[in-house]
RNA sequence: GACCCCAUCGUCUAGUGGUCUAGGACGACGCCCUUUCACGGCGUAAACACGAGUUCGAACCUCGUUGGGGUCGCCA
């Protein structure tokens, strides 16, 4: 048999990294089994879920280069199936008609609340005979629940974990708006997807405990199953809107590149060895479910970034400008030229570049049209410089093999002479040619990239 | 509160009874390289939560303690 996994997230809110995680672990070990990858959205709040909570979902893991391989399951859309399951256990009497009003059931767990229990549905409806007399009330279908012994579920992450089955009570299976709770069309959708391995979150965990029981009910084989520890923020607690970007969507706007965000949350939980960077492909040979940690990790920014510096290093100039594409405002101040530039200028922008949004800005002076716009301490080397400036312009202007190597020469020739320290000379210059007082490349290298003329250009620019 | 899970440097982790005076990575610090900032190279500091037990021997096995987390809805 060949395995089957899905990503079965709910489209009540952006695609966050925790998602993203098990999306990528199900992905992972779909593709190393040789199996095949699914995505089905849980839509049955109908309050909650949302059209653009599907979009942001949809959009993330296709940025993520997570693609599932079958068509996208909208639980919704299986309701009828599920209608009809339900009638299925309460014909095989695994499952009963409960009158109780949904005020009813919050009165009562209101009260157990102040009395200091918790409440528990004590199945009262379970032993009603005299149905005519409820004729015309709505009605929610509950699962018999085997309350005796206990139930054993081996957790390829977790291991054997065993609960006592009286901790369970009588759940609702369908409402009574007659759309089905997720408890049940969970596990409707897996056994009829026939998925093979449930990989989820860590939070599912007593969960697998409920749905075993309508497994059980149906008769029908379950899946193996594979809690992942939860991911926390860096100072233990949950991971949350207030910790910043925890949106897919807001990782690649910060300039992260997806396969940097899939090797960083594969290592979080998981690992080869000694190895850090793992590309997709040598994931998918590697990767095994069963060598998951069973210990939460919490997120570190810091290390992401390091991992998506490695990734921006080793991408081609190519890819690279066409990523940065997205970050590029259209305006009056962008340089024609900024292409040529970029495509020689990013070799070195892209070694101290840690970020999308840092090797724009790092390329600012590729991507603007001079003059720039200078700081307090870029006007004051500007001014200190102005004579110096003038004769490189004029020595530079007499070369006429414009090569890294003889200006180079022709820079230090004329430092010597001067006895001053080519770092002296090379602080006006810079200024010149970046209006910046440090920069990502060294002078020659952007001179000639620039070539003669607008090297020139910008010296004399800023001299007058 | 009940039930369940987790516990190695600040962080992610390697480690599955002797090879561990505990390895790697990020971060921190220092040095080198250098026209600045970086990149890169080299190096330093930094951990087995605690207490019992099993064993000739425990980071690894058992129990307890402490700490952290998850779940207890006609939410998912």
């Amino acid at each position: 048999m060949t395995t089957r996994t899905r990503f079965a997230p709910s489209p009540t809110g952006f695609l966050h990294i925790g998602g993203a995680r098990t999306a990528l672990f199900n992905y992972l070990f779909a593709k190393h089994t040789g199996g095949k990858f699914l995505l089905r959205i849980e839509d049955t709040d109908l309050a909650r879920s949302t059209q653009e909570a599907v979009d942001a979902i949809i959009n993330g893991l296709d940025w993520l280069g997570l693609k599932n391989d079958e068509e996208i399951v909208f639980q919704m859309q299986r309701q009828p199936r599920h209608i009809e399951a339900a009638g299925e256990l309460l014909k095989s009497g695994n499952a009963y008609k409960c009158f109780c009003t949904k005020e009813e059931l919050d009165e009562r767990r209101k009260q157990a609340e102040a009395a200091g229990k918790v409440y528990v549905y004590d199945g009262r409806c379970r032993n009603i005979t005299n149905y005519e007399d409820y004729e015309d009330k709505p009605f929610a279908i509950r699962l018999k629940v085997n309350t005796e012994g206990s139930t054993t579920i081996k957790d390829l992450v977790k291991g054997v974990v065993e609960v006592k089955n009286d901790t369970l009570d009588d759940l609702i299976i369908l409402r009574s708006d007659n759309v089905p709770t997720y408890m049940f069309a969970v596990v409707v959708d897996d056994h009829d997807m026939e998925i093979t391995h449930i990989i989820r979150g860590d939070d599912h965990f007593t969960n697998a405990f409920r749905q075993y029981q309508i497994y059980k009910a149906f008769e029908w084989k379950v899946p193996e199953f594979a809690h992942l520890p939860l991911i926390h923020a860096m100072d233990g607690s949950k991971l949350s809107k207030r910790h910043g970007a925890i949106s897919v969507e807001s990782y690649k706007a910060l300039g992260f590149l997806p396969e940097a965000i899939c090797n960083y949350l594969l290592k979080l939980g998981w690992s080869h060895g000694d190895d850090e960077i793992i590309p997709q492909e040598q994931a998918i040979a590697w990767f095994d479910i069963a060598d998951v940690n069973s210990s939460p990790a919490k997120f570190d920014m810091v290390k992401l970034t390091s991992i998506n510096h490695h990734y921006i290093q080793n991408s081609s100039n190519e890819k690279l400008l066409a990523l940065m594409e997205d970050f590029i405002k259209d305006g009056a101040d962008l340089n024609p030229n900024y292409k040529d530039y970029l495509l020689q200028g990013l070799t070195s922008i892209k070694e101290r570049s840690k970020t999308m949004l840092e090797l724009v800005d790092n390329s600012s002076f590729y991507l603007k049209k001079p003059p720039f716009v200078l700081n307090d301490k870029a006007v004051e080397v500007l001014s200190n410089s102005r004579d110096i400036l003038v004769e490189q312009c004029r020595l530079l202007g007499e070369i006429t093999d414009w090569t890294k190597d003889s200006l180079h020469d022709t820079i230090k020739e004329y430092c010597d002479s001067r006895e001053f320290k080519l770092g002296k000379a090379m602080e006006g210059l810079r200024v010149a040619l970046t209006g910046q007082t440090v920069s990502a490349s060294s002078n020659f290298d952007i001179m000639v990239i620039l070539g003669k003329e607008e090297t020139l250009q910008r010296i004399t620019m800023v001299v007058a």
